[in-house]
DNA sequence: CCCACTATTGAATAATTGTTCATATGAACG
DNA sequence: CGTTCATATGAACAATTATTCAATAGTGGG
């Protein structure tokens, strides 16, 4: 059980630090885009059909849809699908939280 | 006071909505790079010079400076002169909290 | 079956970005 | 001062990436 101000030295010490780090920048320069951003907000309040966003964007599908797979990959969304109909929802409460916690830094700035 | 749940809510209601998402973006942007995720894994340890920096991690001095600034720009890292040297840490408790976040999410991957 | 609707994919293009190298600034010190 | 050490900066290059457009695939309704 680590206190928090041990989390960072405890996983310093693994033989796989590395690989962790890579990971974890590969995590946030997904998160670091725009449209990445505003699809995820967007599904932060319910989930939604990739049409959907699209027009709550003003995107178009395609540019949904390879950010959406983009979003796959790093696990930060899941989806299900439904007759011809994708509809997606954030992965996991890892996300929301570093959303909030995003949001308090950029708050006064 | 916005319970948990409703924070996202309340900031999708606010006038500069989007200009929250995008220094969100912008932020992630920044954090999402291998060099600066070591550099700043590097200063949850505790404070260092850029020299220092530059030779725990075998990067030149203008690399570490050149993404120091970046840091700094985006108040990630804040930094204090001494002497010649400048030493750097990490700016506040938000950066840590989503560093946690972050590790967790991407453990088991 | 066709047709409309939804989603995905690949190629091409335009734009952004991290590093290197060379140079500049500035501080301490003999 | 002149030299050394530490840091910062600017330009250039290579590499990555988001979007658009066109095409493909799968679903369900009439």
């Amino acid at each position: 059980m680590d206190s928090k101000k041990d989390i960072f030295r405890s996983v310093r010490g693994r033989d796989d630090f590395e690989s962790v780090l890579y990971h974890l920048a590969e995590t946030f320069r997904v998160l670091g885009d725009l449209t990445r951003v505003r699809i995820l907000m967007a599904l932060t309040g319910s989930e939604m059909r990739v049409r959907d966003l699209a027009e709550a964007l003003d995107l178009t599908d395609s540019a949904v849809s390879h950010q959406l797979r983009i979003l796959r990959n790093s696990r930060l969304v899941k989806f299900r699908k439904e007759g011809k109909n994708v509809v997606y929802s954030i992965s996991d409460d890892h996300v929301a939280t570093i959303f909030r916690e995003g949001i308090e830094h950029v708050e006064g700035m």
